[in-house]
DNA sequence: TCACAATGAACAA
DNA sequence: TGTTCCTTGTGAC
């Protein structure tokens, strides 16, 4: 499931496997049969990211805009002997005929045919001769022209591999600075800073050891920049891995390890009540606007 | 079989 | 601040 790694990674599979390509689309389940139309038989000119945004732009001059919401997922299958990578050394070393993009990536059945019969809710299916990516669950899936894929972009805050320069930068301490809002509220908005979901926020805010009810207003700027710098930097790795490992404290060895299961790999994020892996504290979650917060009272609240 | 949670956000009031 | 939408998997009965 996404926060904005996820994303980044389906625009970098889907350019290598659909980009240039002409794709046949279509919608199993029939809640988008009429967006599918509009771009079916065109040619896919680019995937892009953009935070939790997904544009699958067509040469016809019309946008597909996915958003995963907070249970959407693509399911990519491609015919054994062609798949192709999405970069990771994981991917590679599946070499599967089916790949989940998000945490879990798993083999299916070798003797599947092609394709494979829609499972469950596809909202979505793209097609060439010999791979399919299945949308399901997302919160938004619609076809856009270039100027509503221009509005949509302009409201969005910076996303660090997007807006890698100054610019993105500067753009996010202005943004983040600029409002009294509590810090763990503003660092999940999407104008602000396109990409942190849940896990991201509760996790940058413990390594920062931020009280996540601190005024944004109230950082300095060195920790506004340190912030981006450390977004941009958990990004990378989230896009090049396929997993969120935050922590700090592990060897590369140890670290490894952890990749492999969700107990290992955070702080705070989802340990309500265990020890901080820092100062042993039982760890809080509060709710913050409909969301569960995750933190360590003591590293964490000033 | 059912209730519920999940990495999200739009909308109403 | 509360409600609604999207779908699937899990765990309790």
């Amino acid at each position: 499931m996404p926060e904005g790694h996820t994303v980044h990674r389906v625009a970098n599979l889907f350019t290598e496997l659909f980009a240039g390509h002409t794709l046949h689309a279509w919608s199993p389940q029939g809640r988008f049969s009429e967006g599918a139309k509009q771009v079916s038989e065109s040619r896919l000119v680019s995937a892009t990211a953009t935070g939790k945004q997904l544009f699958l732009a067509f040469d016809n001059d019309l946008s597909i805009r996915v958003h995963l919401g907070i249970y959407g997922a693509w399911d990519v299958h491609t015919l054994a002997g062609v798949s192709a990578r999405a970069g990771s050394p994981r991917d590679a070393s599946l070499g599967a005929p089916r790949r989940r993009l998000g945490e879990h990536e798993s083999e299916t059945d070798p003797d599947e045919p092609f394709p494979p019969e829609p499972r469950g809710q596809v909202r979505l299916r793209l097609e060439t001769p010999d791979t399919v990516a299945d949308l399901r669950g997302p919160t938004a899936c619609e076809v856009l022209t270039p100027q509503e894929v221009d509005a949509v972009r302009s409201r969005l805050g910076p996303d660090p591999l997007v807006d890698r320069g100054r610019l993105g930068e500067e753009e996010f301490i202005a943004r983040l600075t600029s409002t009294r809002r509590a810090v763990g509220l503003v660092l999940m908005d999407q104008s602000v800073v396109s990409g942190i979901g849940n896990v991201y926020r509760a996790e940058i805010l413990f390594r920062h050891q931020l009280d996540p009810y601190l005024p944004s207003s109230s950082l300095d700027s060195d920790t506004a920049r340190a912030l981006w710098k450390d977004w941009k930097k958990l990004l990378r790795e989230g896009v090049k891995t396929g997993v969120m490992m935050t922590r700090t404290d592990l060897t590369p060895a140890m670290k490894t390890k952890a990749l492999r299961s969700s107990a290992h790999r955070y702080f705070v994020y989802g340990r309500a009540g265990q020890a901080c892996r820092v100062c042993g504290t039982a760890i809080s979650m509060d709710l913050m606007a409909t969301r569960k917060l995750y933190y360590c009272p003591r590293c964490q609240l000033s």
